[in-house]
DNA sequence: TTCAAACTCACTGTTTTCAGTGATGCGATT
DNA sequence: AATCGCATCACTGAAAACAGTGAGTTTGAA
């Protein structure tokens, strides 16, 4: 291995970057080259830097993990992206794979396996640890384990970015001309965009689509 | 200082765990001693082992944080106990306190202040993260000015039993008529029940009493 | 290059929500 | 007996949400 993997952790919870860091830096091959506490930080940083391997959490402020993913899938840098989930996003990691996350970290595993993802996935090997797996089977299998698992998963696949805004607006109690101000759009454009929303998660008021925002996570 | 303060970390994230102990044990006057992922295993463990401080999350499967501080209370342990919270539970400090929480640390300020909080709280000092000290401060002035921290802490208890019944009711995505015809009330009698939530809640909107109901576990 | 999807906006019309005010009856409290 | 909280309802008017349709532009992928 001619020079360190270059490591970028990002996470809202600055005590656990702190943690990661910590350990990270005990490994000879790895150093931590930068950190972030929100999606908008992460997309700052590798305007002007770069990374190996970038490590995200998929519950973040401002823009979370997934934004994050989705946009640099647009931008074709060229690092790794391993997630790091909370609880179970195990619905998500299909998902996430297509959008280019190349391994999955529960925050409930050790942390040896951030150091064994991080080489996995660096030498081109996807990584998924162990519990992860076991969500992933019991998907599989149908028989549900977990609280969280809805009929319609992929509904919030459907939505796009603007929507997704949107509906991250409606679930801070704004209403369309308050959402309208903010984004610059015309009263118009956001109507079209809740109504879009309605219908794709076929729910019948803003309550329902707050709701919804809340049983997602994405607010 | 004679000898090292004993620390006892739980928290359901391995990884934060991990990463916790890592930080703290390049403290020369700090030894780590033990470590759990769930509440029942606080239990377990300080039934045959002591420290002096326990850091215990908020959240955790089996028996949350709070399930543990009352246990402790009733058992006099003589250890201290700094709670760790990952969003802001600020509502729920005061009551902590009386529970006999010493220290409160939000996982989004930085590790240092888990240096600070140990020391201080070990002198008898009771420690806050600024983070929580201005929630609390925001809590008492009343108005909200960051995102999370509500109103005031028991608007719950100034609703009636009517209005309780209306909020859940929206909180389900009905309409006025179709909570009127649900409760055999008038639309109008609906609509008054509605403007005093709004009142009362100090929302904007119907979302707002959606949100009020999750954030309150009355759904 | 072509095509589809996403983003943007407009216009019309209906329904619902929000806001304020006021009123009645009923039961419990003082 | 008087008061107070609660439940119930009505009326008005303004604002916002909901619903349907259509259409131009941009952009990325095939």
């Amino acid at each position: 291995m001619k020079g360190k993997i270059k490591v970028h952790v990002a996470d809202d919870h600055k005590v656990l970057i702190e943690g990661i860091m910590a350990m990270l830096n005990t490994d000879k091959d790895i150093q931590v080259v930068g950190s972030s506490l929100t999606g908008r930080q992460v997309m700052e940083w590798f305007e002007t830097n770069e990374a190996d391997i970038l490590i995200l959490d998929i519950n973040m402020p401002e823009l979370d993990g997934i934004e994050v993913l989705k946009k640099f899938n647009k931008k074709k840098y060229h690092q790794k992206i391993i997630m790091l989930s909370s609880y179970d996003d195990v619905k998500l990691v299909k998902e996430l794979t297509t959008y280019g996350a190349d391994g999955f970290i529960s925050k409930s595993s050790a942390g040896e396996h951030i150091l064994k993802a991080i080489k996995s996935v660096y030498e081109g090997v996807p990584y998924f640890s162990d519990d992860i797996k076991e969500g992933l089977f019991n998907l599989a299998i149908g028989h549900k384990v977990t609280e969280g698992s809805r009929l319609e998963p992929n509904a919030i696949n459907t939505l796009t970015d603007r929507e997704l805004e949107v509906l991250k607006l409606i679930a801070k109690e704004y209403s369309t001309q308050e959402m309208a101000d903010e984004l610059l759009l015309s009263v118009n454009t956001v109507e079209t965009y809740r109504k879009n929303l309605l219908k794709k998660l076929n729910v019948k008021n803003a309550v329902g689509l707050a709701m919804f925002a809340v049983k997602n996570r994405i607010i």
